[in-house]
DNA sequence: GTCTATAACGCGATAGAC
DNA sequence: GTCTATCGCGTTATAGAC
C-alpha cells in the first residue's frame, strides 16, 4: 500500500513536470506560428519529448492550446493585484503600467498567443473566459470612475483609458519584432525599458490630470 | 490590330478586377485565420472564383499574402500625410490619431494581417519592407523631436510616443472582438467611436504638455 | 508512462481539356 | 482566361510493442 502510494506520487510528479514543460514549449510555438501554423512535432521537439507523448498528456492540439490560454489568463489576473483597493490613482496607475510592461518585456509569448486568439475572434476561448474578462474589466472601470467622481483625476472614460494602457503595454510584447527593427535591429536595453516606463507613465498620468510628473 | 488592342485592354481590365477582388477576399481570410490557417479554397469562395483561378493570378499562397501586406502598407502611408510638414503639434497629433482610429474602425482586416505578421516575427515581410518602415518612422520621430526642441511640447521620447499612438489606435482594429465583448457584445456605436477619439486625443495631448484640452 | 510506425485526412499546387 | 480532376506532401492522431 505504501509502495503503491509512493508510485502514485512519483507518477503524479512526472506528470506535473512534463505537463509544465509541454505548456511552456507550446506557449512559445503557438506565439510564433499561430494555432494553425504550429505543429505538434515542433512543440514536442522544444519540450524534448516524443510527439506521441504530447498526445498522451493533451488529447488534441486544441486542448493543449486551451491549457496555454488559461495559464496566461491566470498570470495576468495575478499581476494586476497592485491595482486593487487603492485610493491613490497616481500610484495605482504607475504601478499597474510598470508591472504590465515588465510582464511584456519578460514573458512576451503569452501575450502573443492571447493577441492571436483575439485577432481571430476568440474562436477557441469561447464565451466563458471572455465573460470572465468582462466582469474583471468592469471592476477596474468602476474603480477608475470613482476616482473621477472624487475629483482625483479628470473625467476620462475608464474603459478607453484601460484599453489604452493594455494596448500600449502589450505592444512591447506583441510587436517586439517591430520595436526591435525600429531600434536599429537591437532589443531594447534595460535603460531603454526604463525610459519606456517613464514615458508611458508620464503621458498617462498627465493625460488624466496630474501636472506634477 | 485595333481589335487585338481592344482584346488586350479587355483582358487587362478583367485581370485588374479579379486581382482586386482576390486581394480583398484574401485580406479578410488572412486576418481572421492567419497565414497558415487560411485556405486557398476559402479565399476562392469569398472571391467567388474557382480555386485554380486564384493560383492563376497569384502563383503561390505566399505571393498572394505579400500582395495583401503591400496593399496595407500603402494605405497606411497615404493616411499619414496629415502628419507632415506642420508646425502645429496639437493639430498634427489629433488629426493623425483621428485618421488612424478611423482606419481601424473602417478597415480592421488590414491592420489584423499586419499585426499577425509582426507577432510572428515578420517571416514573410522580410527586411525590405521593415527597413522601409524604419526610415518612415525615423522621419516622424525627427519632426516630434523638433517640436520638443522648440518648446512646443514636453520633451517626451518621440519613438515611445509614436508606439503609444499606433498601439492605441490599432487596438480598435486588432482587438475589435475583445472591445465588442467588453462593450456588452455590441460593436461600438458612432457616438462611442467619437468618445474614443476624444478620450485618446485628450490623454495624448495633455500627456505631451497641453493643458487646455 | 514511453516510443515507433502508420493510418486517415486536408491542403497547396498543377495538368490538361475547354 | 476558366475550370475539373488529381497528385503529392505534411499533418494530426492512434495502434500497439515495450
Amino acid at each position: 500500500m505504501a509502495i503503491s502510494a509512493t508510485n502514485g506520487d512519483r507518477k503524479a510528479i512526472v506528470r506535473q513536470k512534463n505537463t509544465d514543460q509541454i505548456i511552456r514549449a507550446a506557449e512559445e510555438v503557438y506565439a510564433l506560428k499561430g494555432f494553425a501554423g504550429a505543429t505538434m512535432q515542433e512543440i514536442a521537439d522544444k519540450a524534448d519529448l516524443p510527439k506521441a507523448n504530447i498526445h498522451y498528456y493533451f488529447k488534441t492540439k486544441r486542448a493543449l492550446y486551451v491549457a496555454v490560454l488559461e495559464d496566461i489568463f491566470k498570470a495576468w489576473a495575478e499581476a494586476s493585484t497592485t491595482f486593487d483597493n487603492s485610493d491613490d490613482p497616481k500610484k495605482s496607475l504607475s504601478d499597474y503600467i510598470t508591472s504590465k510592461l515588465q510582464l511584456s518585456f519578460d514573458r512576451p509569448f503569452g501575450s502573443k498567443v492571447w493577441a492571436n486568439e483575439i485577432i481571430h475572434g476568440a474562436p477557441v476561448l469561447g464565451d466563458n473566459l471572455m465573460d470572465h474578462l468582462h466582469d474583471w474589466e468592469g471592476e477596474k472601470a468602476i474603480q477608475i470612475a470613482k476616482w473621477a467622481e472624487d475629483g482625483k483625476i479628470l473625467p476620462v472614460d475608464p474603459h478607453y483609458l484601460l484599453y489604452m494602457i493594455w494596448a500600449t503595454t502589450q505592444h512591447y510584447a506583441d510587436f517586439d519584432h517591430q520595436v526591435r527593427v525600429l531600434n536599429g535591429g537591437k532589443a531594447l536595453s534595460q535603460s531603454q525599458r526604463n525610459e519606456v516606463t517613464k514615458t508611458v507613465c508620464g503621458i498617462i498620468l498627465r493625460g488624466v490630470g496630474f501636472t506634477d510628473v
